[in-house]
RNA sequence: GGCGGCAUAGCCAAGUGGUAAGGCAGAGGUCUGCAAAACCUUUAUCCCCAGUUCAAAUCUGGGUGUCGCCUCCA
């Protein structure tokens, strides 16, 4: 399998750590509000990843963090005279309902707190102290920029210039403009932790590295995020973690790219963003992960109503497919296998091999879901009633597996079915009495009901719309 | 100003040397009492210019447009 890692701007065979295992560090949401579309980018498209490796037999540690202490959520509490903590632990529990509905809940996942880290934190910016790559001033504790030879290597930035660029917010205390902080100084009226250099918070960059080191150990596999963070986010990640370690922070860096709105990038301070909760009032959140994953994520992905419409037609396609096998199992008599159903075997494998070599290649899902479109126009166009059991339960199989890997096409009909049965009976009696009347209203109301029927040369089939 | 992306049909979107996947929408057709679904047919020479090559959307150079990061940001 190949990622792109940015650290190299290359694309790389990955080669864990220890064999069959991945370790996984992907950077979370700050929780002071609900998620949009762009956040939910990098939750799913590594999700799809992480799915991806256990698809391929691998272990995977993967680690999902909350930044729960942050100005922008201190700020939210002071505005509505909450705590700090009730804001992150309300927003926590959005996010988990989004999560759910977008796919990506998973009981092996782990979600640090940072709160819960404040220990270790301390821990890990004191030595940082020790060894001289950090000072502090009048407790506030910076990094030292200067201490870090390699500072710059994953952004490809060069100190100089970072230093003559000067947009970094200008401090009397800093040795250097780019110096960042590690333990914030808590003003009065701010939630606060004792530490060696008085009461304060950590810094935004330390809470990364810590959980990272905590649960994955001082070198991970791969760590992940939107390419807006690359710097300086992940770059004083790497400088903080390796200048405390000696050692590799993380062996590949993944960053997708972000999501636009009429070519401007979605986010909070633009105020052209959508959330997910409210997506979730017109379309299933499923067409929004099926719309993520259906372009490269390391491609630009444009969003307007009309392209989720156009994603929405598509998983419906998929959907009709997959009830279209299951229509021809539930009456699939034949069992013998002849040589052409043997080569349609072969023709679906070959697809199911086109489908892992476009994720093996950069987890292109993009080429992926079109190998499973390539199963869906197979299935529908050559198999009907004499087509063998074996080889429609064959096919049926392999298109929830992969779409199973996306984390697609996981809906279910529920029950009710004998009802929406006597009532396609009852149709089709008075069709037979040639009581067009009675069937149409038969079926508007089941439509109103959200069944739609289909007269096929098969017989009725009906969906859940 | 520095660094880095991107530019493929009406729309979305793959493809990084051998004459353009897939999806949505549209048109025509098959099927149907009608409809829906499904199927078949149909819709592009890849921003521009120059170069390398037997051969380029794909490599090189130049240009145009556009976006991102450099400040919180997924």
């Amino acid at each position: 399998m190949k990622l792109y890692n940015t650290l190299t701007r290359k694309k790389e065979k990955f080669i864990p750590i220890e064999d069959k295992k991945v370790k996984m560090y992907v950077c979370g949401p700050t929780v002071y509000d609900y998620i949009h579309v762009g956040n939910a980018r990098p939750m799913v498209t590594f999700d799809a990843l992480r799915r991806y490796f256990i698809y391929r037999g691998y272990d995977v540690k993967y680690v999902v963090n909350f930044t729960d202490i942050d100005d922008k959520i201190i700020e939210k509490a002071q505005k509505e005279g909450l705590t700090y903590k009730e804001i992150a632990e309300r927003y926590i529990a959005e996010f988990k309902k989004d999560a759910e509905g977008l796919g990506l809940y998973d009981e092996k996942t782990w979600h640090p707190r940072a709160t819960d880290y404040v220990d270790e934190i301390i821990e890990f910016v004191d030595d940082l102290i020790e060894k001289q790559a950090a000072y502090n001033v009048d407790g506030n504790v910076y990094f030292d920029i200067s201490k870090c030879e390699d500072y710059g290597k994953l952004s490809k930035r060069n100190i100089d210039e970072l230093m003559d660029g000067a947009r970094v917010e200008i401090s009397e205390e800093k040795k250097n403009p780019i110096d960042f902080v590690l333990w914030k100084k808590s003003k009065a009226g701010e939630p606060s932790w004792d530490s060696p250099w008085g009461g304060g918070r950590p810094g935004w960059h330390i809470e990364c590295s810590v959980m990272a080191r905590e649960l994955l150990g001082d070198t991970i596999d791969i760590h992940a995020g939107g390419e807006d963070l690359q710097f300086p986010h992940h770059e004083n990640e790497i400088a903080q973690s390796e200048t405390l370690s000696g050692e590799t922070f993380a062996n590949y860096w993944l960053h997708n790219s972000m999501i636009y709105v009429d070519d401007r990038k979605m986010s909070k301070s633009e105020g052209n963003f959508f959330t997910v909760r409210d997506i979730e009032k017109v379309f299933d959140l499923e067409v929004i992960r099926f719309f993520i994953l259906s372009s490269h994520y390391r491609s630009p992905l444009n969003f307007s109503k009309d392209s989720i419409a156009q994603a929405e037609r598509g998983l419906e396609r998929l959907y009709n497919g997959k009830k279209n096998l299951e229509y021809l199992l539930d009456r699939a008599t034949k069992q013998e296998m002849e040589s052409t159903d043997e080569e349609s075997l072969k023709r679906v494998e070959g697809y199911k091999q086109a489908f892992i070599e476009s994720m093996d290649d950069d987890l292109n899902t993009a080429d992926g879901i079109a190998s499973i479109f390539d199963i869906v126009r197979y299935s529908n166009s050559n198999f009907g009633e004499k087509t063998p059991k074996k080889l429609l339960q064959y096919t049926y199989d392999i298109l929830l597996e992969l779409t199973g890997v996306l984390g697609i096409l996981s809906k279910e009909d529920e029950i009710l079915e004998d009802e929406i049965l006597k009532l396609i009976e009852e149709r089709a009696d008075a069709r037979a009495n040639r009581d067009y009347e009675l069937a149409d209203r038969i079926r508007d109301d089941l439509y109103k009901r959200g069944i739609a029927l289909e007269d096929t040369q098969d017989g009725v089939k009906w969906k859940r719309i």
